[in-house]
DNA sequence: TTTTATTTCTATAGACCTATAGAATAAGTC
DNA sequence: GACTTATTCTATAGGTCTATAGAAATAAAA
C-alpha cells in the first residue's frame, strides 16, 4: 500500500518543491526570489531544499517545464482534431487562459523568467515553446485554404497576436481571480474572428 | 553660455543614470541588476551612483515614470483630437509601438517592473496608466457611438486587448530590431477592425 | 591664488544569499 | 532490536550586494 500511495515520498516533495518555487517565483520573480522562500513556503528549513534541486536555476527550469509541458500537449490534441476553424481556435483561446487560471504561477514564471535560465535550457523550452506557435500557425494556414479565413492574413502575425493576446489577459486574470473566464474566451474569440468594426454591407476600396 | 547648454552638469548626468538603469533593468530585471552594473553603463564607480538617487528603487520609479510619461501624454493628444475612430486607433497602435522602439527600454520596465515599487509610488504610475486606458476606452465609445463599431463590444475589453497587443507585439520588436514596424502596426489595426474571418455575404446567426 | 561648491572616488560595514558538509532524525527491512 | 536507507536539520564558508562616510579631485567663484 505505501509503495502505491507515496511511491518514493521524494516524488512528492519534489512536486511540491516545484510548486512552491512557481508561486514564489511568479510573485517575486527569479531574482527577487531566495531559496529560503521557497522552503518557507514548502515547510522546510532553506538547506533543506538542495535536497531536490542541484540549484536554483535548476528549479527555475523545473517550473518553466511544469509550467507549458500540458498546455503544448493539449494545443497537439486539438490541432490533430478535425473540428472547424471558428472551434480550434476557441479551443486554443481557452486551454490556454484556463492554464492560467489552474496552474497560474509556473506559466507566469515561463513566460517572465524563462531567459534567466541558461542557453541550453532556454533552447529546449523554445523548441516547446516555438512548437506550439506552429501548431497554432498551421491551423490559421488550414483556415486560410478552407476559406473560413480571409486570404490576405499573415498567419505568423496571426498565431503571435493570439498567444500575445492570451498572454495579456492571463496575467490580468492571474491577478483577478473574480473575472467571469469564459466570458473573456468569447470575446477574445470573436476579436481574433470579426474584428470590432460595423459590418458594412457597402464595400470600401479605400483601405489605408 | 556654460549656464544655458549645460544647466547643471546635475541634471544631464541623473538623466543618464536613468537611462542606463533604463537599460540593465531591461535586460536583466530589476532584482537581477546591480548597482555596479548599472555605473559602470554610464562610466562611474557604484558608490558615485547615490550621489543621484537614493536608493536603487527610487532609480527603478524614475525609469518607470520617464518609459511611459510621454507615451501617455501622445494619447492625450490623439483622444482629443477630431480625427476618425479608425485614424484614432491607428494612431494609438503606432505611437505605442514606435514608443517601444525609440525608449523601449524604459517602457519595458514599466511593463515588467513597476511591481517591485513600493505601494505608494506604484499608486501614481497607475493612475498614469489607468488613465491611458481609459482615453482608449473613450474613443472606443465614441467609435460605437458613431456607429464605426459594432454595438455589442465591451470597450473595456476593448482597450485592454489593444493595449495587451501592443506590448506583446512591442516585446517582440525589443527583441528583434529588424522587424518592419509599420507592417506590424497595419496589420494590428486590420486585426482590431475586421478579424481575420472572411466576409460572408448571407449572415450566419448560428454564433456559438 | 585662495576659497568654495560640485562631482567622483575609495573603502567598508552590515546584511543577505547560495551551496555544501556532516550531524540528526525518521522510515523501512531483515 | 539491529541495520540500512531516505529525509531533514544545523552551521557555515565564501561570495555579492546596498548604502554610507569621508577623502580626493575637479570645476567655479571670489
Amino acid at each position: 500500500m505505501t509503495a502505491n500511495t507515496e511511491k518514493h515520498k521524494y516524488q512528492q516533495q519534489r512536486l511540491q518543491a516545484i510548486r512552491s518555487a512557481a508561486a514564489v517565483f511568479a510573485e517575486k520573480g527569479f531574482h527577487g526570489s531566495s531559496t529560503r522562500d521557497i522552503a518557507e513556503r514548502m515547510g522546510i528549513k532553506q538547506g533543506s531544499l538542495y535536497y531536490y534541486f542541484k540549484s536554483k536555476q535548476e528549479a527555475l527550469g523545473e517550473v518553466c517545464l511544469f509550467g507549458i509541458e500540458d498546455y503544448v500537449s493539449h494545443m497537439q490534441v486539438i490541432a490533430a482534431s478535425d473540428q472547424s476553424f471558428e472551434s480550434k481556435l476557441m479551443a486554443t483561446i481557452t486551454s490556454h487562459l484556463s492554464s492560467y487560471r489552474e496552474r497560474n504561477e509556473a506559466l507566469k514564471v515561463y513566460n517572465d523568467e524563462r531567459l534567466y535560465l541558461p542557453e541550453e535550457k532556454r533552447g529546449n523550452l523554445k523548441l516547446l515553446g516555438s512548437g506550439y506557435r506552429q501548431l497554432l500557425e498551421k491551423i490559421f494556414e488550414e483556415g486560410v485554404q478552407s476559406g473560413a479565413l480571409r486570404t490576405s492574413i499573415d498567419c505568423h502575425f496571426a498565431a503571435q497576436a493570439v498567444i500575445g493576446i492570451c498572454n495579456a489577459w492571463g496575467d490580468i486574470i492571474v491577478r483577478d481571480p473574480d473575472l467571469d473566464l469564459f466570458d473573456i474566451i468569447q470575446k477574445c474569440t470573436d476579436l481574433m474572428l470579426n474584428g470590432f468594426q460595423e459590418r458594412r454591407s457597402s464595400e470600401r476600396s479605400n483601405d489605408q
